[in-house]
DNA sequence: CATGAATGAGAATTCATTCAT
DNA sequence: TATGAATGAATTCTCATTCAT
């Protein structure tokens, strides 16, 4: 389906891609674009999912480090996921209830720069565009992850610093 | 054409925005996808066209915020390539050679991260690493503008200083 | 379809008089030309199993009195076979595979004629001229009768024995 | 133009063809269908005038063989004017005029079969019927001339023996 | 519930024809 | 008179969606 753009793969393909009729689909789904809105929302739940029992004890930076990885890591994992956001994230296509509910997946890490500005630790700036800015970075390091032949994820610590060393106070 | 996607803008829309016949487009470009990656290379010649004559002389800060800055101001100006490009940055559509194409429009950057380097004045990691994260930061940066209601570029300089900060030695 | 030219006729109408939606046929043919070769193909087929049970203890000449008047009757039936075939017989439409394929409906006389230039009962010129100079006559005919207004096939009696004196040794 | 088909030969590459702008077959001929048919009757006239200074006081028989192969030899000479008629002869594009028309060019033919006829020379069958006779035999054997890789005319003789013996009393 | 063949609205594309130059 | 770029009606083809099984 990613490979081809969404667009491009009739909902015939995403039937056989997910070994079922096209009909069972349109049981649970009304229409093409709800159904991809629902595959976004459920990425993003996954991703919410990541974050649930988060040891706010350690180290701010830590737990920073450790956000940072475990998304990079999902998407490296699910690399199909990662094309289809990367394809989705400015689709006209995506509502804006399914972008509201995909902000959720990273309310932790709002909490967690949240507390990082108040104790001084990052930079006194709106959260909402160093969150921007995160996201950004992180699916630049999977962009380029991807475009590696041979993958080297040694760099993630790279990547992490190139951001870390941006946000810090 | 943007708003709503660029699957889901007909030709004959193309064509009546463009104030010509859709007959007309056909005789300039073989098909859509060609008109859409010719579309996509000439806003990267654009882009590429702002930096012709850069001035290397200015400290290499300078030469970098000066980059940064044009890069920004030359979307902010110009909305409907933000939203192409974004739509398109990881679409299936855009073919390598396209891609290679846009690659040069940044040829200038590259120059000017290499000789960075040299001097130790930013970190030592791939620059392809390097430019991906800041291309990733002025896209970031870019969707979090157009997604306030009231713009606001006074944080033009914070985001430069995200960026410059992560990528300084 | 075939009143107006096969060109003329767009899939919509083909669709409409085969008593179905346009889009099953390209559930079954990936194209309009793949359609017209198919039918042509159908067609030669038909004519083919038409001498599947063709009795060879009959006299030479009856044999190839009973083919001939085969054919015709057959088209004769069929009027709507005869202008799909005079249309498409030279037509740059028809491939070289569904051609050769046809040529498979003509077997059987190409037998009968192997037997009757062995027994010196026809002429000694190569099978395949003499082929097509009934294939050519078996149309003349036909175009011929269509071109009546009021039908007489009491010439078919007429037309054969031009083309058997013809042969004939 | 004959190659791929009348119909899939656009105006713009009759044009080019003919060495001249596509408006200027505008300004002889009103539509691409008039332009057709004025190629059909042209060629027919062709046809007609090489039979002008026919001799007739030639036996009948070498008149008729004069005639078969001065119309085999014609489309031999002009093998895009035998693609040509093979694919317009049934093609609802030519109107009953061009038709009509063109049916002047075997005028001379026709009177020699009344006298063939008269003099009991040919059978005695509608002259409208052995014209179809004749006309489907010289096509046929042009379609097998064309359909040899190695063009052997030789077998001319043959062909003519077939019709004559087809026709002859 | 599951299925996938049938459907036709809608999209891409073609090309005969026009008309400004 | 010659030209060919511009045009949009008409055509081919696609595919989201429905619904009989």
């Amino acid at each position: 389906m990613v490979e081809k753009g969404i667009h491009d793969t009739p909902m015939s393909a995403i039937a056989k891609a997910a070994g079922t009729g096209m009909g069972t689909i349109y049981n649970y789904f009304p229409n093409k674009n709800v159904l991809i809105n629902e595959i976004y929302t459920s990425i993003k739940k996954q991703e919410q999912s990541l974050f649930v029992n988060f040891d706010s004890s350690k180290p701010f930076r830590t737990q920073f480090e450790d956000y940072f990885t475990i998304t990079v890591t999902f998407f490296i994992d699910n690399p199909e996921y990662f094309q289809f956001m990367e394809q989705l994230q400015a689709s006209p296509i995506i509502t804006q209830e399914s972008k509201e509910e995909g902000r959720k997946s990273i309310a932790p890490v709002y909490e967690l720069l949240m507390i990082g500005k108040q104790q001084r630790i990052i930079k006194d700036i709106a959260i909402e565009e160093i969150l921007m800015f995160i996201g950004g970075a992180v699916f630049s390091y999977l962009r380029w992850y991807f475009s590696q032949t041979e993958k080297q994820n040694t760099s993630l610590k790279n990547q992490m610093a190139l951001v870390w060393d941006g946000i810090k106070e």
